[in-house]
DNA sequence: CATAATTGCGTTAGCACTAACGTAATTGCT
DNA sequence: AGCAATTACGTTAGTGCTAACGCAATTATG
């Protein structure tokens, strides 16, 4: 789905189309038994219920949500004479719920359902329900001790302040370069043989045969990295781009790149190119944007298994070339490439 | 909160709170850092970000919404100036969204924003945060795979067939009165000593003094137990009930204290009494129903450090005494057992 | 090729909820 | 006692969504 693929940005979304499907599957099954009850009723009625008549904050307050939703769905109980309204006598402004003897009856023969529903709970969801009350619980827990808003803000104001920098490599700073690029390369794919000599031991494997990496540093954190790989006099590789999953959206990918790209000119190479994989959309977008051109076919006798896209930098084309060849191989890619 | 002891039956109405503190969190930090975006918007826009122009339902499908939903929220984003409309112009019937130059801007002003809100949540929930999405995801296929209505009217269909049935103690069942009263020991308290021995050994600790011990079994199934101990000569205390969670609502409880006070009479015992604990509530209104009567203090020299309440059975008073002195003891108890 | 079925979209009515306001009752303060 | 503040609730307007319908365009079928 894509909305997985958005994590925590679209965690309102997803948590709503959850909470639907619940709901809509226990009226299936209300339905379905017969029972004159729908879903919404049910935190209401479970709760008086259980606690006896109780006033219409008590409720609100219990099954939080606002007392306007609770007098509105009791309206709604009312006119299905599951429930009773009554002054308080001893406060004038109370409203003091109580359920029906019919209510009272449903709800007793309600039982062997809701206990097919903690069931079939499990059997559908399995060990994957539990966990997911449980993180539930705990994220209620952790929002009401630290609020979510507040704490982006934080974070917010954090970000803006600290500079962002592009930073040469030096040996003190090797582990980043292996943590950095690890990271995407075993979220989406798996770390090749060849990616792993390279990245424990890049001095040997780009700074000795004429190679450059750079580091985004922000603040104090090494957020990003970035490697000009020398494969022949002139010819150059742009490989081992990686930023903080965390991190992303602050350009620090687009100032590695132009950074790499620089030292490329500086060193008066003649040839750049990369190799990628077409789930990197916003990469390849990036690439397209910096003067990288798609190629028609994959690169001959490419290093890595998950290259399907290779790339050519050629300054003066602009992203306006090498459609046709795109349209071919990648509708969605072409869709991208006209639109940016 | 009262919604997360109801587990698995609330799961609609705690996600939908969920999705809303989300929702308004997001809200809250847009505001806050000058955005012109509504968190409802995102999805569609990080679309049309991402993958370029669109048709109406290509975007409905892909966040998981109706098509209607997609093409309201368009109304506004056309009126906002984010979004432009135009037919397509190979199918007529076609609706393409395209972002404008000022939503391109806007999103890409965006960056520092949502990656602020990345970290927030990892700085707010920490780990609960990726728990929770892993459970959501995995939910989210697994209700794909195994529909949660369908599996709870299997369910369903299964448990009104089975018959429930109590029967006696015999050696065979003696791990299944253990791992039934460990169930809800171990949830809401815990095992205490006289507890593991009592659980261990039934034989010598209930039966050999003059009690017994009796199980609910559903189909073949054994979901529940209570014990009836004989203390002294007619003298007999209910103790060990528990039914499996899952298996509750059933009447199965009923059952066995019913059967339990059935084997007190026909010992021609002439004290029944029980201990047990205010947080159980549905348990209380229970033995109240079969005729306990709450009394003013605990039991003298109980034997559980859990035991707050003390309840001795007397048929012939039903549940209008003892009002007074539960009213001083715990107002909550007090109401339960007006309303019943 | 005509007709039926399907697809894509917009519109409307309705639902569940919130925010905001108004009213009545109660409590706090001097 | 008198007045302000608070509390409890109901009502109204508005939001975000769905279901259901209708229309137009496209595709399938005899």
């Amino acid at each position: 789905m894509y909305l997985s693929s958005l994590a925590e940005l679209a965690f309102g979304s997803r948590l709503k189309a959850l909470s639907d499907y619940f709901y809509t599957a226990a009226d299936e099954v209300y339905r379905g038994c017969g029972a004159q009850i729908e879903s919404r009723w049910f935190p209401v009625l479970r709760y008086l219920w259980e606690n006896g008549p109780t006033t219409v904050s008590e409720v609100a307050m219990a099954i939080g949500q606002t007392h306007s939703a609770v007098s509105q769905l009791t309206d709604k109980l009312v006119r299905a004479g599951m429930v009773r309204r009554r002054r308080d006598a001893e406060d004038g402004r109370r409203s003091v719920l109580a359920l029906t003897d019919k209510a009272r009856d449903s709800l007793g023969a309600l039982g062997p359902i809701w206990c097919s529903i903690r069931r079939g709970v499990a059997s559908s969801l399995g060990a994957e329900g539990k966990a997911l009350l449980a993180a539930m619980a705990a994220c209620e827990k952790a929002l009401q001790e630290r609020p979510l808003a507040a704490a982006v803000m934080v974070e917010h104001a954090a970000l803006v302040a600290a500079p962002l920098e592009i930073v040469p490599y030096e040996p003190a700073l090797r582990e980043h370069f292996y943590r950095l690029n690890s990271q995407w390369l075993e979220r989406d794919f798996k770390l090749e043989d060849i990616d792993r000599a390279m990245l424990s031991d890049p001095e040997r494997y780009v700074l000795q045969p004429g190679g450059a990496i750079f580091f985004a540093r922000l603040g104090g954190e090494l957020i990003g990295t970035c490697a000009l790989l020398c494969e022949s006099a002139g010819v150059y590789e742009l490989s081992k781009m990686g930023v903080d999953e965390t991190f992303r959206g602050l350009g620090a990918g687009r100032r590695l790149l132009d950074t790499a790209i620089g030292e490329f000119h500086r060193r008066q190479g003649e040839h750049l190119f990369l190799e990628s994989n077409s789930k990197l959309k916003t990469a390849l977008r990036m690439y397209e944007q910096a003067g990288f051109v798609l190629q028609p076919a994959t690169r001959l006798g490419s290093h890595y298994e998950r290259a399907d896209v290779y790339m050519i930098y050629q300054p003066g084309a602009g992203a306006a070339r090498g459609k046709k060849a795109v349209r071919k191989r990648q509708a969605r890619a072409t869709r991208t490439s006209q639109e940016v």
